[in-house]
DNA sequence: GAGCACTGC
């Protein structure tokens, strides 16, 4: 692409009769560009060279440059301690051996003899041992427990006394642990009975209840299994038993193996229609391996939405194919690539494979690749959908397999040019569907009524209700709990947990703990439990067919997120929660005909709703230049695409001819969006480029730094004010993450100062990835500490689109839009006001705010983007903050 | 004087 732009620009320009200044530095731009290019992939070349000569793939060579750095830094302090945990290791693993010893020995003991044989002394010391056991697992079972302590705030503790919180992350640093934990997890609930098993039989609830809501059933959501199938399945200690190839042959993608290789041999795009269960994701990257697909030294990727799903699934085929993960079999995802040159089999995010577009825009390496969850319609999906099948025109070899759930198969069959779609069946229960007779007023109290209602009336079995945020989920809760205290002992134990991705996890992991026998469980949930979470044994959900959606406004450039009915496929998605592990329930707070009339079929895809800047920029640098006809499967909204398209050229990373310049090649290195990595690069000017890293990494997980507990808002809101940088927010984070930095990125820090270690820890990620990025666009990390003006001129330098001046009444308007906003009351320049300010974000919530704000001065928009501000706009600019109080008298004149 | 659904690079 770049070498016949050149060419065709050199001739246009040679043409000209005089030497055009502006074409030319163009030309110069696009040379240096690709020579840019170059230098990344023969970089990129030399460095998998080494990693294949040190055979310990990349994951290993950054261990141990890690390693070295760690040790070179506080060996001192690491070695004692290193020690203590290793003795540690020693002691848990000898009482692990020896427990089991214990076990299997009274076990062996009973089988061999009888009670009745045996003489007191013998009946005693089997007493004795059975005893000694109990003991040991109770005082295990109780470690467990205090190993996940609830968020202890520094002042419940005494003086003296340590802090006994354990930030779960603590047991993730040993490698692939979180997926570990994840997978302990996953066997642990499906462990648990479901509650009804052990129940007595029902007993008579003679229970009138304030309010009742009136349910009629609809319909039935068909399951794959009935009632009855329920005898021939296993129990979970057959199912252990199972090897792991009767385990694979039990799945019912098994009977189709033949079937379906010989599809995927003879058509060159297959859709694949699965339900969850089938092993379908598991499975079928098997089958092509061993049907040969990997035979050239060529890979089959698989890619999943979520990191975790790709750790865990890579893991478990590592463990059916019987080689170690990280070989044969691999994952990669942001932060962490699992894999070596051995790999033939590699599970990713899409979002990895979108950025491996990048570095190798024709999928070379790969033989198959399967796009898993598609139905799910993630943003990179949806672009992937668009590249590969553009990839697929002229690399007729590359097999692709589309898999996804029942309803979308047609419409992705017919987006690949009619590729045929290979069914697979899956494993589900029937759920009944009830609608309310009539409209609910106000839904959260219609949830507790019907909670309280299924409670009362139905077998016991775990509810899951969907609600739309943490704020409904807490009133709920509340609400919940007080009604139950007033009924008292007249209706059985109701355990009510909340779950939200902002809930600590050891707050989340609640969810999978068993329901005590004749309990029953309400868990209060947000989206997370309709695709990220899956809680087993749950029989009830109540669907009040609302959600939290994001959208952007392309023409106000503004987000907003809100709350807006959910779709026909989302509300079956709600209701597939409770067909899991028995035959379940759906009740909808909704009535039968708003579901037919008034519910959309699917969900705007996020493609549609989101700002498009970075996804824009990405396609560009792929040598995708025609965006507007680019074959979208949902095409965005025109202005949202022209928006991304307006504001990189503002940036710079498109010429006016709209080809991408250095800089925008530069850009797109990073994972972050266009205004940011415009940022970023513009550190390199300023020499403040540690500070501005910082600064990104922190705006990119922004959102959960500042933890509010609800009992604890003034010490939150006052140690928050700590933090406040006189200049606005962006320094403000800054000092958050140095002053977290000094203290050695410590757990007690942030507790004491009511900030979220999990997000602090996600920036430290964030801020790792984007040095070395630095490194690879050639900038070295320097810092401009403590002066502070280059590090909002460099901001400037890529925001310098997000300004807003003080105008009259004390609001702000943007100064392109002409826009009214405000500052939000978060910021630290709230009570401030000063006359030019730059905003990180807007988003339209109760008022339009913008949300991390600093104080600029209007000349700065001149010297960074002298394209883009006329000194005309900018006049009548005093510069100087105005006193507390006098802004608005001054403003009058 | 407000209030952040969920992912991902």
């Amino acid at each position: 692409m770049s070498s016949k732009n050149r060419k065709r620009t050199a001739s246009s320009s040679s043409s000209a009769e005089e030497p055009d200044s502006e074409e030319e530095s163009r030309i110069k731009d696009l040379r240096e560009r690709d020579e840019f290019a170059n230098r990344l992939k023969q970089r990129d070349e030399e460095r998998t060279r080494k990693v294949v000569e040190a055979t310990g793939g990349r994951k290993a060579i950054e261990e141990a440059t890690k390693r070295l750095k760690l040790e070179h830094e506080d060996r001192d302090k690491i070695v004692p301690h290193l020690r203590v945990q290793s003795r540690r290791q020693y002691l848990e693993k000898r009482k692990d051996d020896k427990v089991a010893e214990l076990e299997a020995d009274i076990l062996d003991d009973e089988y061999l003899f009888e009670e009745s044989v045996l003489t007191k002394r013998e009946r005693e010391e089997r007493q004795y041992k059975k005893q000694l056991l109990n003991i040991a697992k109770e005082h295990e079972k109780a470690r467990e427990l205090e190993r996940i302590q609830r968020y202890h705030m520094p002042q419940d503790l005494k003086k003296g006394e340590r802090s006994e919180y354990v930030e779960v992350d603590d047991f993730e640093k040993q490698p692939n642990s979180e997926q570990k934990k994840w997978e302990a997890e996953q066997l642990a609930s499906a462990r648990f009975q479901f509650g009804a098993k052990d129940a007595k039989a029902e007993e008579e609830y003679e229970l009138l209840l304030d309010d009742q809501i009136d349910f009629i059933q609809a319909l039935t959501l068909d399951g794959s299994r009935e009632k009855a199938a329920k005898e021939t399945e296993l129990t979970e200690k057959e199912r252990k038993r199972m090897t792991l190839e009767e385990t694979r042959r039990s799945l019912p993608v098994y009977p189709f193996k033949e079937d379906l290789i010989a599809a995927v041999r003879e058509h060159q795009v297959l859709i694949i229609e699965g339900e969850t269960g089938s092993g379908k994701t598991t499975q079928v990257p098997q089958y092509l391996v061993e049907a040969g697909f990997t035979a050239d030294k060529k890979m089959i990727g698989c890619t999943q939405p979520r990191r975790v799903a790709a750790m865990s699934v890579a893991a478990r085929v590592a463990e059916e194919m019987g080689v170690k993960l990280g070989n044969e079999v691999g994952y990669s995802i942001r932060f962490e690539d699992c894999t070596s040159d051995r790999t033939i089999l590699k599970y990713m995010t899409d979002g990895t494979l979108h950025r491996e577009f990048l570095s190798e825009p024709d999928l070379a390496s790969y033989s198959v690749m399967i796009i898993d969850e598609a139905h799910e319609r993630t943003l990179h999906t949806d672009i992937l959908f668009g590249l590969v099948k553009d990839i697929a025109r002229f690399r007729p070899e590359l097999k692709l397999l589309i898999s996804s759930a029942t309803l979308d198969a047609e419409k992705f069959s017919a987006f690949f040019d009619d590729a045929p779609i290979f069914r697979i069946p899956g494993r589900r229960y029937p759920v009944d569907i009830f609608y309310t007779k009539a409209p609910e007023a106000d839904y959260i109290d219609a949830c507790c009524v019907s909670v309280l209602q299924i409670h009362a009336t139905q077998p016991l079995g775990d509810i899951l209700v969907f609600l739309t945020g943490q704020d409904e989920i807490e009133t709920c809760q509340e609400v919940l709990q007080d009604r139950v205290k007033r009924l008292g002992s007249k209706i059985r134990e109701l355990i009510v947990v909340p779950v939200y991705a902002n809930l600590p996890s050891d707050m989340q992991a609640k969810i999978f703990e068993p329901t005590p026998p004749n309990a029953r469980k309400v868990i209060l949930a947000t989206n997370i439990a309709e695709t990220s979470l899956t809680i087993d044994n749950i029989i009830y959900v109540i669907d009040p067919g609302f959600a939290k959606q994001n959208n952007f406004n392309s023409r106000t450039g503004m987000e907003s997120l809100m709350v807006v009915p959910i779709s026909k496929a989302s509300a079956n998605q709600r209701a597939g929660r409770a067909g899991r592990t028995a035959p379940g329930k759906c009740f909808r707070l909704y009535t039968a005909w708003a579901y037919k009339h008034e519910l959309e079929e699917n969900t705007v895809p996020e493609i549609c709703r989101i700002n498009l800047g970075n996804a824009v920029l990405m396609l560009k640098a792929l040598g995708i230049n025609d965006l507007i006809h680019f074959d979208f499967l949902d095409p965005p909204p025109h202005e949202t695409l022209v928006l991304a398209l307006e504001q990189l050229y503002a940036l710079g990373a498109l010429n006016h001819h709209g080809e991408l310049t250095k800089l925008g090649r530069r850009m797109a290195e990073f994972p972050v969006d266009p205004m940011m990595g415009k940022m970023l690069l513009a550190s390199e000017k300023y020499k403040c480029s540690e500070e501005m890293v910082t600064i990104a990494a922190m705006l990119s997980v922004n959102s959960a730094i500042f933890y509010r507990p609800k009992d604890k808002i003034i010490h939150a809101d006052t140690a928050r004010k700590n933090f406040n940088h006189m200049h606005g927010d962006h320094l403000s984070l800054l000092q958050v993450y140095n002053q977290w930095a000094e203290t050695d990125y410590s757990t007690q820090w942030c507790y004491e100062n009511f900030i979220q270690y999990r997000s602090m820890k996600r920036a430290r990620d964030v801020r790792e990835q984007l040095v070395g990025l630095m490194q690879r666009v050639e900038i070295d990390m320097v810092s401009c500490l403590p002066e502070t003006i280059n590090v909002r001129k460099a901001a400037t330098a890529g925001y310098f689109y997000h300004v807003a001046r003080l105008s009259k009444g004390g609001n702000y308007k943007t100064i392109k839009h002409n826009q009214t906003v405000m500052i939000h009351p978060n910021s630290s320049l709230f009570e401030e006001l000063p006359r030019w300010v730059l905003y990180h974000e807007l988003v339209f919530t109760s008022k339009e705010f913008m949300r991390q704000v600093i104080e600029i001065e209007s000349k700065w928009l001149l010297e960074v983007a002298p394209h883009y501000y006329k000194a005309k706009e900018l006049e009548d600019s005093t510069n100087k903050k105005m006193p507390k109080g006098a802004g608005r008298a001054e403003m009058t004149q």
